[in-house]
DNA sequence: CTAGGGTTAG
């Protein structure tokens, strides 16, 4: 390093910020100084690397220096990337050759080949292997390791393949990479004769194993690849958490976490990312509260996903106020993520006047909407019933956003229209769609015929689901408690006795709750454990005083049975989330809200009883189901009915 | 002065 060198390195190490950034280079621009290639560079490095949000400064010093090395523009296009915009990195490439004083080198097509796997684009990595070829570049060992992740990225196998076999002395990364591009492109069974073949392995090696199998789902084969590992570390570790987290595994992924623990390692942000997820699922309140003084302790409140898993978490977990708290003074730079994890949280709890103003607030801190903030944002309209702010933002998203709608956008319209009760409106563009609609979407329309009762419309439905997917319970349970609802018996017993004939099975409602720190699960109808006894008996007594002290009448709709009035009303009595909240009521302490976690969509019967109950008793009751939260205060509930 | 493969949220 010469005096220059040192110097710049010593200023820009104080830089913390663009205006400091600014500063130097203005002092740079007087004296001087930038002309020098070195503190040019210099400073370019520093806004990509150590500075966020200043990427454009740097493409803007770039150009502004009058003869760039190659250096400049490969740390410019390194930057662009992994950026939100990967496509300013082939740009950049091409304002690199037409600049005869620096040519591409290794670097160059590294980065700029990264870019073009994060865009997905084929014909950009293509074109750009064949730069690499004319320049005898394609055989550099870290040019052709980019290339192989860059086909698999495109899903083409094949051409990464060629590239391996083509590779003179691949070493162990170039073998990763390979075994990952079998693996993203859904060929299990190739990635592990590659890996068995390996002539080398590394701990890395072995990690992107169980990587590649939790990402495939194959759970079972990453737990017995973890067991056989010879070495384990942090990443092992976060690696099945989330992994098993991603598919709903979540008793597995605090395993994991408990295990990090007892081996004595500390968790990272990643392992504490995943164990985050997985309380979400499970509706774990208490545990995140803890899991989030841990964070804080451990210094790891900067990390920008963390937070966002603490605010999703929160969320989930029926605290919107400590989300809210969380996503506001988060010290890191929002994400898109960040955004979109608040607007699904308000969302949940039906705010979705406040939903919609979060979202015009992102888009006033310059972040772009992207499909997903979409769905968010129309899953916030159909939880409000705000219809037609909901059909303004679906048009705008392709008009002024240009946005594709994707078939989840479709659902969420569909949604907006039958939660209103628009069901006629809602088949109508569900016909008029220009992508052939799926199970989901004509699910979605099924779920709000049961809640309107409309039989007519339900029996086309049901006609157009047992098409496209005749063996799922779900659907004839649906059809069958429309029928019930509107007292047609005979068609209840027709599609009971078709279900039997298909060999079908209910797939149970379960309902949770955390009772100190422990989670207590509730199966409607399945064998009693103790807790369940000890529901029973509370919901007795409650139910009791309901009738006598809350005029509750039964509510028989939704029951699948044909039999008589009373043992219907033992039916729906037995629901699990009237078993949790029971149990809850038994076991926490007085004036503590009852949190409730229920895997399907509440019905009827049981709001009408968490309602009466939150009076009688003058007792908040909380209870999350598959759609979004109710939060019953002195007999009423905050979806003002409407889920 | 920059590299390639393994875990991070909606």
């Amino acid at each position: 390093m010469n005096k220059l060198e040192q110097f710049c390195v010593s200023v820009l190490k104080n830089c913390k910020n663009l205006t400091s950034l600014q500063q130097f280079h203005a002092h740079a621009l007087k004296t001087g100084l930038s002309a020098d290639p070195i503190v040019a560079g210099k400073l370019l490095l520093h806004c990509t690397v150590h500075l966020s949000d200043t990427l454009d400064y740097a493409r803007r010093l770039l150009l502004h220096t009058s003869n760039p090395d190659v250096f400049m523009y490969n740390t410019l296009i390194r930057g662009f990337s992994d950026s939100d915009t990967p496509h300013d990195s082939l740009s950049t490439f091409t304002l690199m050759l037409n600049n005869l004083d620096a040519s591409p080198d290794s670097f160059s097509f590294a980065f700029t080949l990264k870019a073009a796997a994060n865009l997905r684009c084929f014909r950009s990595g293509a074109q750009l292997h064949c730069q690499a070829l004319t320049r005898g570049l394609d055989t550099h060992l870290f040019v052709s390791t980019t290339l192989i992740s860059m086909y698999a990225e495109c899903g083409c196998l094949s051409f990464a393949r060629k590239v391996f076999d083509e590779t003179p002395d691949p070493n162990v990364v170039t073998w990763n990479a390979i075994v990952t591009a079998f693996f993203r492109c859904d060929d299990v069974k190739g990635a592990e004769k590659v890996f068995a073949s390996m002539p080398l392995k590394n701990l890395a090696s072995y990690n992107l194993m169980l990587a590649g199998y939790t990402k495939m789902g194959e759970l079972e084969y990453a737990r017995r690849a973890f067991e056989e590992m010879p070495v384990k570390d942090e990443v092992s570790w976060s690696t099945m958490i989330v992994g098993f987290a991603r598919y709903g595994c979540f008793d597995e992924a605090f395993g994991y976490f408990r295990e990090i623990q007892r081996v004595g390692m500390r968790p990272n942000e990643v392992s504490l990312t995943g164990v985050l997820s997985a309380c979400a699922q499970a509706g774990a309140l208490e545990f995140a509260k803890i899991l989030h003084g841990f964070i804080e302790k451990a210094g790891l409140v900067w990390i920008t996903p963390v937070n966002n898993a603490l605010t999703d978490t929160y969320s989930k977990c029926g605290s919107v106020d400590m989300a809210r708290l969380v996503f506001e003074r988060m010290p890191g730079k929002k994400s898109i993520v960040s955004w979109t994890s608040m607007i699904v949280g308000l969302a949940m709890q039906g705010y979705g006047e406040e939903a919609i103003g979060l979202f015009h607030e992102m888009e006033e801190s310059g972040i772009k909407p992207d499909g997903i903030v979409f769905i968010a944002i129309l899953y916030a309209c159909s939880h409000a019933g705000l219809v037609e702010q909901g059909c303004n933002f679906f048009d705008k998203m392709a008009e002024v956003y240009g946005i594709k709608p994707a078939i989840e956008h479709y659902g969420c319209m569909v949604d907006l229209y039958g939660r209103a009760g628009q069901l006629l409106k809602a088949y109508d563009f569900i016909t008029n769609m220009p992508i052939p609609p799926n199970v989901v979407i004509w699910r979605t329309l099924l779920g709000a015929c049961s809640f309107y009762g409309n039989v007519k419309l339900a029996e086309q439905v049901q006609k157009r689901l047992s098409e496209l997917d005749p063996n799922n319970s779900g659907d004839h349970v649906l059809l069958s408690n429309i029928y019930a609802g509107v007292g047609k018996w005979k068609d209840v017993a027709i599609v009971r006795r078709s279900m039997a004939e298909m060999k079908m099975t209910k797939s149970p409602g379960w309902s949770m709750i955390e009772v100190d720190k422990v989670m207590y699960t509730f199966i409607a109808g399945a064998k009693q454990d103790d807790a369940t006894k000890e529901a029973y008996r509370k919901l007795k007594e409650i139910m009791t005083r309901i009738r006598v002290e809350g005029g509750y009448v039964p509510e028989v709709m939704n029951v699948l049975h044909d039999i008589e009035e009373e043992e219907k009303e033992d039916a729906v009595i037995t629901h699990s989330e009237k078993l949790a909240v029971a149990f809850g009521m038994g076991r926490l302490s007085e004036g503590s809200v009852v949190r409730i976690m229920k895997n399907l969509r509440v019905c009827k019967d049981c709001h009408t009883v968490m309602k009466l109950i939150s009076k009688v008793y003058r007792l908040g009751i909380v209870l999350r189901d598959r759609s979004r939260f109710h939060s019953f205060n002195d007999g009423v509930c905050s979806c003002k009915d409407y889920w």
